[in-house]
Parts: C-alpha cells; structure tokens; sequence
RNA sequence: GGCCCCAUCGUCUAGCGGUUAGGACGCGGCCCUUUCACGGCUGAAACACGGGUUCGAUUCCCGUUGGGGUCACCA
C-alpha cells in the first residue's frame, strides 16, 4: 500500500497523513475558513490521507447552533464534507481535564491562584512601565501546602523559561523563537472547563492529526503547544500556517470586504460552487500558468510548497469571471433548476432548460441568468424597459407591423429559415439587419440586450412571437399606404 | 511597543543566478457581430529601497522602509 520510493514527498513521512479542519461555531464559514479547509481537504486527497472536521466549541457562550449547522452546509456545498463524523470539543472536556491532571501530577503544570483583577494589575503596571508583560506566577514553584482554601485557581503550564523553540513549518519555514517569550498559559479555568489551546492539543493527538494547516495568526500558538506536547511527550505534528487572505485594501478580511459566509455567496452573489473552489485554490497557492482547475487536477497537483508565504487580498472580480467561467461549462437542466426559484414569473422548466445554452453564455452569475431568463416566461402585454420603450419609435412601430406581416406568412421556423427570411426582407428594404432586429428585440422581450434574435424568436415559438410583435406594431389601417 | 512572519504589474500569481520577467483578472484598442455576451488578436502595467556575495542578481545574505500576525480564565 505505502508508496515504494517517494523520499522527497513532502514531510508525509511513514505515516498516513491525517488532516483536520477546525472551525468555533460562533459564525458562520467564512471565506477564509472554507479556504482552510480546501487546503487540508486538498493535502489528505493528494496523499491518499484522511481529513476530519472538529467544531471547536469550548466558548459555551459564543457557540451556537446555527453557526454548526451553516458551516456543515457551506462545507458540503464546497464537496468538503469531512471523511468521518465532526468531533464536538465540547463532548471531550473529561480527556482534556484528565490530560490537565495528568500534567499536575507530573510537575508539567501548576494550580495558580492569581485573580483576573491581580492580573489585570500585573498587566496595565507592565504597560505602564512600557514593559513587556511576561506572567511570572509565584504559584508556579509554590508548593501544595500553601494553597489557600476554598480559593479559584486555574491550572498553568510550566513552561520553560531558557533556551529556544524551533518549528519547521511547511509554508514558513524553520521559526525559531525564545522560550523566554511564551508564558504560562492557562490549560483548565476557574470553573475547570478546558481552554482552547488544551484542548487543540489534546484533540489533535487524539484524533491522529499528523499535518497542522491552519491560518497562521496560529503560528504563535504552535510553540505554545510545543510546550504542552512536550509535557506529554507527544509526538509534534507537522505544521503549516498559511497566510491569512486579505481585503482589497489589504488590511484583515472583514465584512466589508465581503468576507461573507460561504451562504451569502452561493444565495446572494450566485457563485457556482466549483468557482469558488477553484478561486480559492489559486488565491495564495499556484501551478505554472493554469487558472482553469478541476478537482481532480487539484488534488493531483496540490503541494504546500507552492502556497505563498504573503497574504493575499481578496478580488471579487476574478471570483466573478471564474463564476462566468463554469457557468458557461455547467449542466443546462441544472442550471435551470438553480434559476427557476428566482423567477417571479411562472416558469416552464422544459423551455428554460431549452433557452440555458444561450442565456448562460452572458452570464456572470446565477441572479444574472435569472434576470436575463425572465422574460420568456413575461405575460402579455410584455413591460418594456426604459431603453427599449425608448427604441420603439413610431418608425420602428411601422417596421414591426411590417415583420409581423412578412413573418405570420412564414410556416418554417427555425433559426436558418428565420434568419433567411429577415435577410432577405432587410436586403430588400435596404436596411442593415440590426435595423430589423433591435425593434423586433424590444417588442419580444422588452429589453435592448437578449441572446441572439432567431434564438429569441425560436424559444417564443411561432404564435408567441408574432403575438409580442402584433402588441407593439403600429396598428394597421395606420400603415396602409 | 515586544516577538514572529512577509514583500514580482492595481489584484492573484509563474520564476527557484544568465528570461525580450510569463500567465490570469481588471483596464484600453482592434476583430467577430442583429443587441449583450462569448471568443480571437493586441496595448499599457511589476521585481519597494540601500548595501553586500558573485563574472552576473528578481533570484542568495544583511539593513531600511512598508505590510501583516500575535501578545486573554476567546478560539
């Protein structure tokens, strides 16, 4: 099963590669975190590994239910459902608190049984003082005896205080920094519940995570649980903290940037799923010159190597080509069953399926298609739009009386004979076809804009074309003469 | 502010000592054309700066500047 003779693939080592995603329930899945989870997704795949899903909701107060459930949702529309059922942090506070006793009864940590208001005080004196603050707990080589009773402490590390860490890191690199910079960290509070850096650790352990890929504003905390992994003598995982993306001012990823649940894309802005994977992958990860890459492609060619180590800035307007992109290469009876529910009108799914091909073609997402679909299904008589009111000149009124005539007397209709027969007929009356077509356009679907005018005419079908025509010709005692 | 990380067109990126610095999005022009798109061709657009190392730096090293991350009984 092991690959016979692959020494140089990346740091996956003996073992089968385990992956995991770990999103807090306290929002929903934004762009950031679906990326993430595109990039375990992708590492596991590539190495034939395993990628698992953990909802880190130790904070009781921020966690909510519909945060879960939105983030399942956003996941499985992005195909990156995890290979085994979620773990729930929460279900697991026994372990973490046995870890924690574990670690106490061993020297590796301490019961400290400083206030919040004395740390507080610590805090803002250091600040003061312009000084880095550092906790130096008294409690931590305090023995048993001197404990207070019926007082609230919190379990700390013992973290060392000389000497170095190093963490060689996929994307980073080797980040060594000084242990005198990482302090005592809490591992169970006041009321004994774990905190997230305990039970990080704790779950990856348990759960077999061999590669840690994760943003990196957690590349600070990687040497925190260095520290706690030591403690345990825990083998140390595999790291790589991907750059975080940004908004297009460059600053943080934040809702005015449009760092919107993956929902808000999929319902509100109409992106196709395989678009928004397909940005992601290239936002801060490449392959030579492709843009265009299929799933497939990605799991085959996806490395860590190749992410980049800058953060990169979010740009809708590539997401949106994209979009344009697989919209014009998606399924027509699919397409149309994503559109319908957006049309007010009643909708005959058979002729949308029939006019997707050249409706998606113009395109760029879901809500546009469905705009520009709207009108095949519009009730006598057809409102038209300022432009195309604007176009329908008494002239223009005339010329349609005049197509309505040439046209009612047309038992072909298909596009080659329609096309024929309006070349013909603007040959004949010296005009250049756009003459013809922009009123006939107008008077079909009320718009200035629609696919081709024989598709348009085609789709209508005979009786419905000529009806749209007749409703917006000059009457006819007018055009005798 | 301390610590850590980063730096190629406006944006996403290719590049891994010697290239006319490539592609994509966006922007301009042309073509196609019944409108709008699609498509094709094409133009403008980048190695942050200063020192080294080297025969030769976008590429390696150091510094400056700029940007980002992080400093909780949140995750």
């Amino acid at each position: 099963m092991a690959s016979a003779s692959a020494p140089s693939d990346e740091a996956a080592g003996g073992r089968g590669v385990v992956t995991r995603f770990a999103p807090s329930p306290t929002g929903y899945l934004h762009i950031g975190g679906a990326r993430t989870a595109l990039f375990n997704w992708l590492y596991a795949r590539h190495h034939g590994g395993k990628y698992l899903l953990r909802i880190e909701d130790t904070d009781r107060a921020r966690s909510t239910e519909p945060a879960i459930t939105a983030i399942f949702d956003g996941l499985d529309w992005l195909g990156l459902a995890g290979d085994e059922p979620p773990v729930f942090q929460f279900s697991r506070s026994e372990r973490h608190a046995e870890v924690a006793a574990q670690l106490l009864d061993t020297g590796k940590a301490y019961r400290c049984y400083l206030t919040p208001a004395e740390l507080t005080a610590r805090r803002e004196l250091a600040q003061a003082e312009k000084r880095p603050f550092r906790l130096a707990s008294e409690w931590r080589d305090r023995g048993a005896a001197d404990a207070p009773a019926d007082t609230p402490f919190v379990v700390r590390i013992k973290a060392p205080r000389d000497g170095e860490a190093v963490i060689d890191d996929l994307v980073q690199g080797q980040v060594t920094v000084s242990n005198a910079e990482i302090d005592d960290f809490v591992l169970l509070r006041s009321h004994g519940t774990p905190t997230y850096m305990l039970a990080v650790v704790v779950d990856d352990h348990d759960m077999g995570v061999t590669h840690v890929i994760r943003g990196d504003d957690h590349l600070n905390n990687a040497f925190r649980q260095l520290v706690l992994l030591r403690g345990m003598d825990w083998e140390v995982p595999t790291y790589a903290h991907v750059p975080l993306i940004h908004g297009s001012d460059g600053a943080k990823l934040s809702k005015r940037h449009g760092a919107l649940g993956v929902d808000a894309y999929r319902d509100d802005m109409g992106i196709l799923p395989e678009a928004l994977f397909n940005y992601l992958l290239r936002l801060g990860w490449g392959h030579g010159d492709d843009e265009i890459i299929s799933r497939d492609q990605a799991v085959e060619w996806f490395d860590i190597a190749h992410v980049g180590k800058g953060p990169s800035r979010f740009d809708l307007a590539k997401l949106q080509n994209l979009n344009g992109h697989y919209l014009r290469e998606a399924d027509d009876v699919r397409l149309a069953a994503l559109v319908a529910p957006l049309i007010a009108e009643t909708v005959d799914l058979p002729l949308l399926e029939r006019a997707m091909p050249v409706l998606k073609v113009r395109a760029k997402d879901v809500a546009e298609l469905a705009a520009s679909a709207a009108f095949l299904f519009r009730q006598r008589p057809l409102p038209l739009d300022e432009k195309a009111s604007g176009l329908l000149t008494t002239g223009a009124r005339d010329l349609l009386a005049r197509i309505h005539t040439r046209l009612d007397g047309q038992s072909d209709w298909t596009i080659d004979a329609l096309e024929a027969n309006l070349k013909a007929m603007a040959e004949d009356l010296g005009l250049g076809l756009g003459k013809l077509a922009q009123p006939l356009r107008a008077a079909l679907t009320g718009q200035t804009t629609s696919p081709g005018i024989f598709d348009v005419l085609v789709l209508l079908d005979r009786d419905e074309s000529l009806a749209r025509i007749a409703a917006q010709a000059m009457p006819a005692e007018q055009t005798q003469g």
